[in-house]
DNA sequence: GTCTATATCTGGATAGAC
DNA sequence: GTCTATCCAGATATAGAC
């Protein structure tokens, strides 16, 4: 697995280049619409090489995955940390999802790839992803379980339905998300409100 | 295109068992995962015998895309029409988003094969199937700008920005929804919930 | 660490028999 | 309307030179 330092310097060499030509080559085109004579050409040397680095093409899908999936983890984990203790509800998932929603769209060909190709992936390489996948669900179960426990969430809000959803519409996003079009920032407190308070016109606003 | 009859009778043979064939495949395997040879066998023909029916294999896909959202369309709307004059706010989305989760997860290979494929199909592709794709949406722009214009909904939501965060939210159920583990009406309640008055334990409910 | 060369397989597509 | 046979491009992967 690349180091969080080369992969945000975008290598495009070696090892870690072939892992960055991978990933956003596989967050463009699916699991098998990527060769690897089309990642090698990418980085500039012949497929055969990758051998050297990697035993299998899906060697190199299941680095790119749980990379991505430890990209988005950290992200919202470090942002939450920065929270002062006394950080309200809406704070703790505004910044949660705005975290998310940076890591998906903003530097995120890794985190992007896992949502485009892990559905596409062969069985071997699902599985062989899955605990990194889990421990990020437990990380969103572990914030709203708390909320809820504070009695900041409704009562009766299934936890685990509710935070597929939420991950759910947040990494849809990534099928039309146009920077040209607004910030990230802007969308995230767009979603948030939405998940907060809903979209009706509250009854008794106005008496 | 296969006739809605003959879709739902699931047909076998000839030019709808080929497109019933080809639905299922390109929803579990994607784009790229599936070759005629593949379709073919499902059906119990050779390959060069799909070319009987169809010019190429992006002629199969366009038409499964096509059919895939209409029957999401027809769906929404023929379960909206069926609404008494007076329906609420709540029961008009509640319903559309019933006819959308149900469209997709009851009886679907079609729409899931749009879902899963529609962003890795080659650009020709994804042109064909555009105007279908934006008739749906305008359907959606056009129920929640009514509301809207009710005062129903809030003045300050973007409609259209949540109806993209809504059909995103919807079709990611896709990739987890297990009919073992519970309803799709029940789904479609819990998403409706969250979409209409958000998470948050309200303030002031109790005082 | 990357190359050339190659083995083996599978892809879309076409020609022509039946 | 489906078949067999075939073309050719492209896929993963391996062997061995440099």
């Amino acid at each position: 697995m690349p180091t969080v330092k080369s992969r945000t310097e975008s290598t495009r060499v070696g090892r870690d280049g072939i892992l960055n030509a991978a990933a956003m080559l596989f967050r463009q085109k699916g699991y098998a619409g990527v060769s690897l004579r089309l990642i090698a050409a990418e980085v500039g040397i012949k497929a055969a090489s990758i051998y050297y680095h990697f035993a299998s093409k899906d060697a190199v899908v299941v680095e790119i995955l749980d990379a991505g999936i430890l990209a988005v983890h950290q992200e919202v984990q470090t942002s939450l940390l920065k929270l002062p203790q006394n950080a309200s509800p809406s704070d703790i998932l505004r910044t949660g999802i705005r975290g998310h929603l940076r890591a998906l769209l903003e530097h995120g060909d890794y985190t992007s790839a896992n949502v485009r190709i892990f559905g596409q992936a062969p069985e071997a390489v699902r599985v062989a992803s899955l605990p990194v996948r889990q421990e990020y669900e437990k990380l969103w179960d572990d914030i709203l379980e708390n909320l809820q426990a504070k009695n900041s969430l409704r009562a009766d809000l299934n936890i685990t339905t509710f935070r597929m959803m939420l991950i759910g519409a947040l990494n849809a996003t990534l099928e039309w998300f146009d920077p040209q079009k607004g910030g990230i920032d802007e969308l995230a407190d767009k979603y948030t409100d939405v998940f907060l308070t809903g979209i009706l016109v509250t009854n008794g606003d106005d008496k």
